[in-house]
DNA sequence: ACAGGCTCCTGCAGGC
DNA sequence: TGCCTGCAGGAGCCTG
């Protein structure tokens, strides 16, 4: 499931390869989800439109797009010579993809084959395609037209760059599980199951303990543990359980790496006490008994 | 306001 | 071998 690593590494591989480059034409599936308005309105919007980069906000993907042309020869041109835009590219709209559980966007050629349940195809004016494929259809588009919206927000605080004050406050006087409440995308964007389990059992906590109740020593180590195991799966290139893989197509390895997540039996890494598995808000939660209090 | 549970969806694993 | 059941989970929605 791809979570803050892999989308961030998914954006990377995506803005390196389309930035600059015109969206010449866009295609859409017929299924209600995962749209979040009709696909004909965003292909309407989309069609034509230049893309001025591409980028990472919690588990969300952005799209910056600038003006769409009409003319063909213009956007031949355009594509020719692809790069970062002049400052004056403001984005006047915006294509928000949220990956869900299965989602995968690829920059594929023109003539490669389409996957099953493929429901975007960005047809580009180099000659390649940037499509949206999710089996399960828990992922989300949505296009955003800047000049009748605002751009998009985000939820919750970033995880990589969230200062120790504000990372002790969101938890203050929470009852809910830590657990439970790393998922909460409102208090901070871009954590899931695989990242909350290996943060809470670099930082020692175990997932069922009570928000309110940590102390800020061990929020501190829960920050840093969870801002350490984010940066070294993007150097990874992200996990690969379930459907993930980057722009490319290709895997990550930081599934090499995972000290609980999909573990359960397993010694410890640091004990060798069995990893054990529950349930918490829903979900499968891996820890070890005895490194973690 | 907050917390917990249900729902969406498909692919895959396990059991008989 | 083949069918069926249950499980995986992000996030929006509903309920208490």
């Amino acid at each position: 499931m791809p979570e803050l690593p892999e989308v961030e590494t998914i954006a990377r591989g995506v803005d390196g390869r389309v930035r600059g480059d015109r969206i010449s034409e866009a295609w859409f599936s017929s299924h209600k989800e995962p749209f979040k308005n009709p696909p004909r309105r965003q292909a309407k919007g989309l069609e034509g439109r230049l893309i001025l980069g591409v980028h990472r906000t919690g588990k969300h993907i952005v799209c910056e797009l600038g003006p769409a042309a009409g003319s063909v020869a213009m956007a031949s041109l355009r594509s020719s010579r692809p790069g970062p835009q002049s400052p004056g590219d403001t984005p006047e709209a915006q294509w928000i993809v949220h990956l869900g559980m299965t989602g995968r966007l690829l920059v594929t050629p023109l003539d490669s084959p389409v996957a099953a349940h493929t429901h975007a195809r960005l047809t580009l004016a180099s000659g390649r395609e940037l499509r949206f494929v999710d089996p399960r259809r828990f992922g989300r588009l949505e296009f955003r037209d800047l000049g009748r919206t605002g751009g998009f927000a985000g939820s919750g605080a970033e995880p990589l760059t969230i200062l120790a004050e504000d990372f002790a406050a969101l938890f203050r006087a929470r009852r809910l599980a830590i657990k439970a409440a790393l998922l909460n995308q409102a208090l901070l964007a871009g954590v899931g199951n695989i990242y909350a389990d290996e943060s809470l059992f670099r930082a020692g906590i175990r997932p069922s303990k009570r928000a309110g109740r940590l102390t800020r020593a061990e929020l501190d180590r829960l920050r840093i543990a969870l801002r350490g195991v984010l940066e070294f799966a993007i150097e990874r290139g992200g996990s690969s359980v379930s459907d993930y893989v980057n722009a490319d197509g290709g895997r990550g390895f930081f599934q090499l790496e995972h000290c609980v997540y999909q573990r359960t039996g397993q010694p410890c890494v640091t004990c060798q006490t069995p990893i054990r598995r529950t349930l918490i808000a829903g979900r499968g939660t891996h820890f070890c008994p005895r490194c973690q209090r």
